[in-house]
DNA sequence: ACCTGAACACCGTTCAAGT
DNA sequence: ACCTGAACACCGTTCAAGT
C-alpha cells in the first residue's frame, strides 16, 4: 500500500460518502493527517487523483460483472447492483473522458470483456448493449426517470428487447 | 426578455463555448457589465440558473425530436444530432437530477412525448428506448467508447435491436 | 524524502451602502 | 429597483523553507 495508494482510498471513500463537492485537496489532506500541498508529494494533482479513481472504478466493476453467470440477465443486474452501490464513483469512470494514458494497459478491454462475450463477440452488439445499460444505470443514478416509474420493469423490458434473437 | 432570460442566454454561451468550469456567477456578471452580487438581484443563485438552463435544454430538445418524420431513425437521429451540438446542455438536461419544481407544468412529458408515440404508448417500451439512445449520446459526448469504434455503426446495431418486432 | 506556512488567483454568497 | 465594494469562507496549486 504507497502513500498514493492511501490517497486514493480515502478519496474513494470522500466521494462516495459525500459526493465530489467534498472531494478536495484540503479535505483529502485533513483526513491523512497532513497539509494540503504536502499531498503533492504523493499524487501529481487532482487530475491525477480522479485518474486513479477512474482504474479503481473500473476494475472493481469488471470483477463485480465477470463471474455473473452465461445470462444477460444476470450480467445486467451485476451490472447495476454495482453502479447503484458506487453512483459516484460509476459517474467518475463513464461520465468523463477516460485518462487512457494513466491506466494499465488492456483494464479497459478487461472490464469490457463479459459484455463482449455474452454477445458472442460482436463488438458492435457488444456496445448497443454497454449504451442500453449505461443509459439505465446513469438516469437511474441521476434520479431523472419520472418519480413513480417502476425501474424493475423498465429493466425488464429493455433486456427482453435485447435477448431477443437476430 | 426579462433580464433573468438574459442572464439564462449569457449562462447557456459560455457553458456550451467553454464549459462548465467556466460558467461561474463572477463571469456570467462581466458579461453582462456589471459585478459578480448584482446577479442575485435577477436570479436566485447558481443553482436557479442551473434549473433554468435544464428549462431551456428540455424546450430545445423537444422541439428538435418532434417534428422527426415517423421513423425510429429519424427520431433516434434527431436527438443525437442535437444533443451532439449541445453536449453541456444535454449534460446538465440529463447528467443531474431535475429541478422539477422550477419546471414549467408538462415539459418534461411534452419532451418525452415523440419517444412515447414511437413505441405506441407503451412507457416502459418508452423508457428503455430512452435509455438506450441517451446512453449512446452520453458515452459518445463524453468519449467513452473505444478511440477507433465505428460510432454510427452501433447506433444503427442498438436502433436494428430495437425495431425488431416483439 | 517528506512536510509546513504563506501566498496567488480564483470560487459562491451576504450585506451594508449608495443612486 | 438596481448596482457597488468589502468581506467571508472557501477552492487548486506553487514555492521557499524547514527537518
Amino acid at each position: 500500500m504507497t502513500r498514493r495508494d492511501e490517497v486514493l482510498a480515502v478519496a474513494e471513500a470522500v466521494l462516495e460518502a459525500e459526493g465530489p463537492d467534498a472531494l478536495t485537496m484540503r479535505r483529502l489532506a485533513d483526513e491523512m493527517g497532513m497539509q494540503a500541498p504536502s499531498l503533492y508529494k504523493h499524487v501529481r494533482g487532482k487530475e491525477d487523483i480522479e485518474a486513479g479513481l477512474q482504474e479503481r472504478a473500473l476494475r472493481a466493476l469488471g470483477e463485480a460483472i465477470a463471474p455473473a453467470g452465461g445470462g444477460l440477465l444476470e450480467l445486467a443486474t451485476a451490472y447495476r447492483v454495482w453502479a447503484l452501490a458506487h453512483p459516484r464513483l460509476y459517474g467518475l469512470a463513464t461520465g468523463r473522458p477516460l485518462h487512457r494514458e494513466a491506466l494499465t494497459p488492456g483494464l479497459e478491454t478487461a472490464t469490457a470483456a463479459p459484455l463482449l462475450a455474452i454477445v458472442g463477440g460482436d463488438e458492435h452488439r457488444a456496445r448497443a448493449l454497454w449504451a442500453l445499460v449505461h443509459g439505465l444505470v446513469d438516469l437511474e443514478i441521476a434520479r431523472r426517470f419520472p418519480p413513480g416509474a417502476d425501474l424493475d420493469r423498465t429493466w425488464r423490458t429493455a433486456l427482453e428487447v435485447f435477448s431477443r434473437p437476430a
